[in-house]
DNA sequence: CCCATATGTTTGGCCCCGCAACAAATAGGC
DNA sequence: GCCTATTTGTTGCGGGGCCAAACATATGGG
């Protein structure tokens, strides 16, 4: 904050300009591209019948689209009644390429994900908690990363990156401010990653948190749902946002950092500086206090060890997850109030844990919230599980090719 | 919530469709007229460039927005350089005119205004605080809009009311579920007023702060920023948010209820019911509480009280600002951390007080916004005044007509 | 008074989509 | 097995909307 003169993005500069008729193509195609990459194969007809367009238009665009390698057409269905049958559209998962690349707290992951969500292949590897240096991290990346892509098929294009960070990442270049829990700040990691990949495709680099978010929005419980808010429990809280179908990312792309919200004044200093921050009542390390977990153990695994003992009915640990779940609903409840969201998808921590905080996270997030928004939202637990974030990746990095899928074209010929 | 099955917006039901060519020339008619109404009288010249449509178009866009009678041609401005001048373009006020209502707190305005932002005429009224019926006050205003609305010029066209509600206010029928505030709860607003005002046009009611934002985004301090957070501060604390240019409402319209999230486990009892909600520590009450007014003179008069005693240079309201401005900083920074904004706008009884609690606020937001979202975020006073909420419902409903300013037209043809 | 300059105006063409007529492929009835 | 109804792909034509270029117009400066 500061008390300058006001100078962001000041009046007639970006606002909407005009647009011409390529736009328009533009949008349809990706508009249809984007309906066969998230729902799947599609007869013709059914894509007539659900983008309001003519049998003729609909013919057009598969028709570019298939040129340029990205779709295919099939055999019809078993067909449902009389009439001319219609063949089935699909994404050619060749036909644009990406690789998903994860920096976890506790792990790395890397995966080439192809149009459509077909996984090609993926590995995560564990990543000691210790402070490792973004340097060490990025060619263990690299090093896995490796193999992956040479054993993509051969035809197979790769199009471009996406990377998530477990921290406060600027989206425009992938400079990662802080990743507390990494033990990093200050980090190119967009340039750095690019460097050593040694790729010409461009590298997006996004908060985990958002990446989950988007994945479940595509993908996961939550898909289609328009208004939904992933949250990421790992050493800390993420919280990823998807308002209106597009991800909300703020100013800069930092928008989500609900972790550190003041919730308690007189509550534990946190790792960001703050005292009484959201992940100090509801995060691992609040987990561990909670569930009596022993210092010494704690940071390594406490996940585990809290799971152990809530499997074998150890009450102390179960009643340290419902503390936690009471605070984790309490401040979902405020997320309930700020944004009226349909659904609330718990991911990271959370997802193992969910059955054992289930009701807790209920009755907190029921006391917080007000009754019209909390009657809207509903809680689940990620349908992806420990792939959401790697998942989320991928799909930024194929949104855009499907963005504009005659670019690729375009740029081979300009 | 609830933990039924998932059902909220699933699937391929309300993807987007593709897009006939229709479609373009009504955005950009609405992208031409937009900014006239923003920006005020432009050259064509102008228009051309920054619009980045061909000369040709623009002409005959303006002319057809001339035949709506929507906007007209005047003389060139006072010439700068050699070349044929270029006509400047301005909107008609009286081409669409809209009816503006504001129930507040303690008053209810009324106001007709038409494009370009022009105010044909403006009543605000007191209101008593103690309960009145929403029926008695939607009385009130129509007997307030009446002489307004005909003292309109005969060729102005009313087409349509925008109303703002202190309360939590669903936008699909305007139905206000509760305003504690007003005394007021399940109330059908947006049906009664249409009914009492006995009108053909639509009545659109919204939540106070984000008629706010709403106002102060296109108008006010916040003009051009498209990431910013209104706060209304009145008895409560109510949020309006604009992201990326457009109000963020969440699922049903009840979004940026920031004045009912937990800040404080141990602190007072809140009119919502929970305990520890931001408006106990920075609304109107807390302010009467820390700057020492009675309960007696509480309620009727405690901004009034406070401006005067801070003015005399009394300790007590001095330090009792500053707590409250302690509180909404604190506050501000959570929401800098979660939306990210470029502005915060303090509207509402936080107007008048700025000069007092400008630094407190700043030094709490500090403390609880992490840096680097704290570095993108300003903070200012309400640029527009207690007027925000009653501009941003004339915005509110004059959008319909920008967002296709043919529909008329059509509806009349057809 | 003429020229350079900038901009409105007009005309033709292209892109993109819709429409309608036709062709093709299936199911069901006889 | 053939015929018909039905659905859908295919093709050709037309219109809406934008752009480009040529031309017309209005200004400032020499």
């Amino acid at each position: 904050m500061n008390r300058t003169q006001i100078t962001a993005g000041r009046d007639a500069q970006n606002r909407p300009r005009g647009v011409a008729a390529e736009e328009l193509r533009r949008h349809n195609l990706a508009t249809l591209l984007e309906r066969l990459h998230l729902l799947g194969p599609t007869s013709r007809s059914d894509l007539t019948a659900t983008m309001g367009l003519n049998r003729s238009t609909i013919a057009d665009l598969i028709g570019e689209l298939a040129g340029l390698g990205l779709v295919e057409e099939g055999p019809a269905q078993a067909s449902s009644g009389p009439g001319r049958p219609s063949p089935m559209v699909r994404t050619r998962p060749d036909g644009a390429t990406v690789l998903a690349v994860e920096f976890s707290v506790d792990s790395v992951a890397v995966a080439t994900v192809g149009l459509g969500g077909h996984v090609f292949g993926q590995v995560r590897e564990p990543r000691p908690r210790a402070r490792v240096s973004p340097d060490e991290t990025i060619k263990q990346v690299a090093r896995l990363a490796r193999p992956l892509i040479e054993s993509l098929p051969s035809d197979a294009s790769l199009t471009g990156v996406g990377a998530g960070v477990a921290g406060v990442t600027r989206r425009s270049d992938g400079f990662v401010h802080l990743a507390p829990n990494l033990g990093w700040h200050s980090v190119p990691v967009g340039e750095m990653l690019s460097a050593e990949l040694g790729l010409d495709q461009p590298v997006l680099v996004a908060n985990e948190a958002d990446l989950g978010a988007l994945a479940e929005y595509r993908r996961g419980v939550g898909a289609g749902v328009p208004h939904l808010i992933y949250l990421s429990g790992e050493a800390g809280i993420g919280a990823g946002i998807i308002h209106d179908g597009k991800p909300m990312l703020g100013a800069a792309g930092y928008a989500g950092e609900a972790g550190h919200t003041l919730v308690n004044p007189d509550g534990h200093r946190c790792r960001c500086g703050a005292r009484g921050c959201w992940e100090t009542e509801a995060g691992e390390e609040a987990l561990a206090r909670h569930a009596g977990i022993p210092e010494t153990v704690a940071g390594v695994g406490v996940l585990e060890t809290v799971m152990t003992r809530a499997d074998m009915g150890d009450e102390t640990a179960l009643a340290g997850i419902a503390e936690v779940g009471r605070w984790l609903g309490l401040g979902i409840g405020n997320l309930i109030n700020v944004f009226n969201p349909q659904l609330v998808v718990l991911g990271g921590l959370y997802h193992p844990l969910f059955p054992f905080l289930e009701k807790a996270v209920y009755a907190g997030a029921r006391l917080a919230a007000l009754d019209a928004p909390g009657d809207v939202a509903e809680i689940a637990a990620s349908g992806l599980g420990p792939d959401a974030p790697l998942m989320g990746a991928a799909e930024l990095a194929l949104s855009e090719i499907i963005a504009d899928p005659a670019r690729n074209q375009r740029t081979q010929a300009g």
